[in-house]
RNA sequence: GGAGGGGUGCCCGAGUGGUUAAAGGGGACGGGCUGUAAACCCGUUGGCUAUGCCUACGUUGGUUCGAAUCCAACCCCCUCCA
């Protein structure tokens, strides 16, 4: 898109030599920025005093997962670099759903589900921005708050006038649905001009001047700034980053047991630390940028490991990412825990625990069932054909007996029962009573 | 409103009366090789109080010794026409 850009800006530092605002150049130097509609006029704007931004999340689970992590670290980076994020709940869109690279539409949640989805992604907020009333302190708005009121006829009238369906057809999550012959319905239509609104929203309220988020919010985004110019002239920029994938092409975010969430209740330290330990040799430089804040030489060096030295690299990379989502000591736990359980083969203590009752193991207590109650099978039908692959472990011994049961004899040294499944999942029964 | 097509396991998709817990693929998981990597090879992939039982092919009923498969009604989706 082509956009006349005021005046004052016209010798565009961000042309020649790259950004001169610290937001932009961090931003840059660690790999975040994939496209941005205006850069020499963003920068300008972040050169001269404190800017607002904001990215928005639905509020479609929950809790919010890895997924979203890139988009949370932009918002600490724009904090640390002098500026003021807003954290926008899509409380209202949320109610319309999304449309964007999804195939199909997604079930519409209920009231309930969403304010109580809300409430879950609120306290994740809490570990990667300081929240307060101060001048760069982030704040948390809810679009519930002004879409719910929406009148349709005036706002038609007002807002849907700018927007012509032509073009509408023409964004990727509107053709990709049209061409698939997926259904989509006329209510997820309407999500691109509540979102383009939500800008103009936090424009006239908050003084909000960028929208950040994937490079799939790009025509979005795009919309909002269109929009604001029409409406208010005002000069709004837009910043995306690239949709993360593992170097093998898998969406990131996946583990044996689901998402990897970054609320420790539903992801333990431990998992969610494992999750970074498992990166792949060809992303540890990649995510060190994105998802730790060492210094950029650090990184340089760890990245420059080859072979399984690069090992050293993802430790770091774990406890790095870890600390800034669970705290420098779950962090550290998890990495002492992780030296014991791989590198020594004994069990860690750090490892995720379930407490027996003694009397049940007096009584021999079934083995399939305790591969249930430890997490490390879904049902006794998994824990039974990981008994059978040979991939099920006590104490390090593999087992081959699905009737097998644990009795007092098995509780090791350390006081429990250590079992496995497959070289990575570890868990431990702690007999108690 | 009319005509036609369709709803199958995590996903895609085959199956049109019995040998179907349902081909094939993807994903995921386990084993091997390794470095708790990638790639590759092999295997597994509904549940249970388990030589058997239960649940499952949009929903509810029906036909039949027997149904994902046939019939009826209903719900939802798509395409074309109005």
């Amino acid at each position: 898109m082509s956009k006349t850009r005021s005046a004052a800006a016209s010798a565009g530092p961000a042309r020649r030599g790259g950004p001169k605002s610290d937001f932009l150049k961090v931003l840059h130097e660690r790999g975040y920025v994939h496209q941005c509609t205006d850069e020499a006029g963003l920068d300008a704007a972040a050169l001269k005093g404190p800017i607002t931004a904001y990215i928005g999340f639905d509020c479609t689970a929950p809790s919010l997962h890895v997924g979203s992590l890139l988009a949370i670290m932009m918002l600490r980076k724009l904090q640390q670099t002098g500026h003021k994020p807003i954290v926008l709940m899509g409380g209202g869109t949320t109610r319309v759903g999304d449309p964007s690279g999804k195939d199909e539409s997604r079930r519409l949640l209920s009231d309930e589900e969403i304010a109580a989805n809300m409430a879950g992604i609120r306290t994740v907020f809490e570990r990667f921005l300081t929240f307060g009333d101060g001048p760069t302190d982030a704040v948390m708005v809810d679009n519930a708050d002004w879409l719910l009121d929406l009148r349709y006829i005036p706002f038609l009238r007002d807002v849907g006038r700018h927007f012509t369906v032509n073009r509408m057809l023409t964004f990727e999550s509107v053709r990709l649905r049209l061409e698939r012959e997926q259904p989509l319905s006329f209510l997820e239509f309407n999500y691109m001009i509540l979102q383009a609104y939500d800008f103009v929203e936090l424009w006239r309220r908050m003084g909000c001047v960028l929208q950040m988020g994937g490079s799939d919010q790009w025509g979005n985004i795009v919309s909002g700034i269109d929009l604001a110019r029409r409406l208010e002239g005002a000069e709004l920029y837009g910043l995306t980053t690239s949709l993360l994938t593992t170097a093998s092409g898998a969406k990131m975010g996946k583990t044996a047991a689901g998402a990897v969430w970054l609320d420790p209740d539903m992801l333990s330290p431990w998992d969610y630390w494992q999750y970074w330990r498992n990166t792949e040799d060809a992303d540890v430089g990649r995510f060190l940028r994105l998802f730790t804040e060492l210094p950029l030489e650090e990184i340089a060096r760890l990245e420059a490991l080859e072979g399984a030295e690069l090992n050293e690299a993802k430790k770091v990379l774990a406890t790095e990412a870890t600390a800034m989502a669970h705290g420098r000591e779950a962090a550290e736990k998890a990495a002492e825990t992780a030296r014991r359980t791989f590198e020594q083969g004994a069990a860690g203590e750090g490892l995720p625990t379930v407490e027996l009752p003694r009397a049940e193991l007096e009584k021999g207590f079934g083995l399939l069932t305790a591969f249930v109650a430890a997490g490390l099978a879904k049902s006794n039908g998994e824990a039974r054909r990981h008994i059978k692959g040979g991939g099920a472990r006590v104490n390090d011994a593999p087992v081959r007996d699905e009737r097998a049961v644990l009795t007092p004899e098995d509780v090791t040294e350390a006081g429990v029962i250590k079992l496995s499944i497959g070289k990575k999942r570890h868990a431990l029964i702690r007999p108690i009573g």
